[in-house]
DNA sequence: GCAGTGAGCGAACAGCGTTCGTTGCTACGA
DNA sequence: TCGTAGCAACGAACGCTGTTCGCTCACTGC
């Protein structure tokens, strides 16, 4: 069941922090799932954790909980539920997609590998997930483009997002922050390995190690977004049926 | 170390099934992990099962792979292998650069739910990987593109393929062949949860639950595939630095 | 014919998700 | 004010996973 009754909460809150029976609930098993996965990543992420965070045993998640699927779509649905959501404008429907995927990319590398979760995970059928889907839907349809073009590319479309977000949080071990020298020696070694390849076997990869590897910014992911827009404007007049 | 040493095969082959002491090998492993891959998808493989399928215990396994990851590296690899590399033609290179695209979709989709293993491994590191790459970079500049372009692009494109073939794995169970009835009533179920959705809250997706769930033969990966070339033909004139 | 080497192997370990049966608090009715 | 019903919380356990540890023994080179 999805409602779960509300919980009591007894005292002042964090009053009495080792009082036999805790006050558990879907949102504070969240908020902890969250937490664990912001700081040491997915990998980490276990019911016995996740109780052991709680100061309880892992059985009890059970009652708030179906099971670790679950967990991870509510954690997913949070993480989606917290976008936010332009009123579609003809004139403008393209930098407002953009920049709205951009917000739902930093709101996922925000969160450790959490990504990872969500490529496995590909139809949404939260409410978060499915309000991100009915945003980018008016989006595109603001821009003109036909019904089957716009429901084709949302999904092309947020694939890209999420696949770029678990790329990007895959270079950063699960510490947390953006440690700048760490995605550098990341970057490094993927390019001393294209370099140290036969170049006999791999002539192009060997001569275009610099430009595989290129890592300034934003750029790639923005390059990847100018690409689909303009396929999907050159998409347009495509007829089906 | 890559080098498996040479696997002794005595006697006649399969001549002696029950022998106590069986020649395993690398690609043995790998052989009999595909097999399960195909017939009852990646969650059903694990060590103790492919060492089983062998008539042996899980722990022989070590002797010749690493690990469970690195034995899904060499399935990937194996699979990635199968490609054929056709020589660049600047006339056709577009075409060409597709067809080699849907070779590795359809290679991906025809091993069950393989795909889920592609999706997590992103940088390519096995020579059939890095052969892939390398042939659709060659492809790409045959096209007469700019490098940064070429490097940004087989990314995405190479992304795309992987999910595109995720997806359809996942319409499928695990059973094997392509039951049509199954793959329609997955997409059903998907419309009718679409069409069920509260209407004032998520008007598009109701409205386009049809577009949405629309499943006609490859139209939606071809869609996909055009919109990214279209799309990369548009970004050819794009500076960088 | 014999010693030595290393693959094969059973057993075990630590960790995972999940379930079971019990416990004990809390809110409510008498 | 007391008793009790209900249910969240819980410890322990189950079955599964990947992996490691030594022992065994068949084959190889001398």
């Amino acid at each position: 069941m999805t409602t779960a009754s509300t919980p009591t909460w007894p005292g002042a809150f964090g009053a009495e922090p080792r009082r036999k029976r805790r006050a558990l609930s879907r949102e504070l098993i969240v908020e902890t799932a969250l937490k664990i996965v912001d700081t040491e990543g997915l990998d980490a992420l276990n019911m016995r954790r996740v109780a052991q965070e709680l100061g309880t045993g892992a059985a009890s998640l059970y009652a708030h909980v179906a099971n670790k699927d679950e967990l991870l779509a509510l954690l997913l649905d949070r993480v989606y539920g917290d976008l936010g959501h332009p009123e579609p404008d003809p004139d403008r429907w393209r930098e407002q997609a953009k920049e709205f995927l951009r917000q739902q990319r930093d709101n996922l590398v925000s969160h450790g590998d959490l990504a990872r979760a969500a490529m496995i995970q590909n139809i949404p059928t939260s409410p978060g997930g499915l309000d991100a889907a009915e945003t980018m839907l008016a989006l595109l349809r603001a821009g003109g483009l036909p019904e089957q073009v716009c429901a084709y590319a949302v999904d092309v479309i947020s694939l890209y997002v999420v696949a770029t977000a678990l790329e990007e949080s895959s270079r950063k071990k699960p510490g947390g922050q953006t440690d700048e020298r760490q995605v550098e020696a990341y970057i490094g070694g993927v390019r001393s390995f294209f370099s140290s390849l036969p170049a006999e076997r791999y002539p192009l990869i060997v001569a275009m190690a610099g430009a595989l590897t290129r890592n300034v910014g934003d750029e790639r992911f923005e390059f990847g977004l100018d690409l689909l827009f303009d396929g999907l404007v050159a998409q347009a007049g495509r007829t089906f049926d």
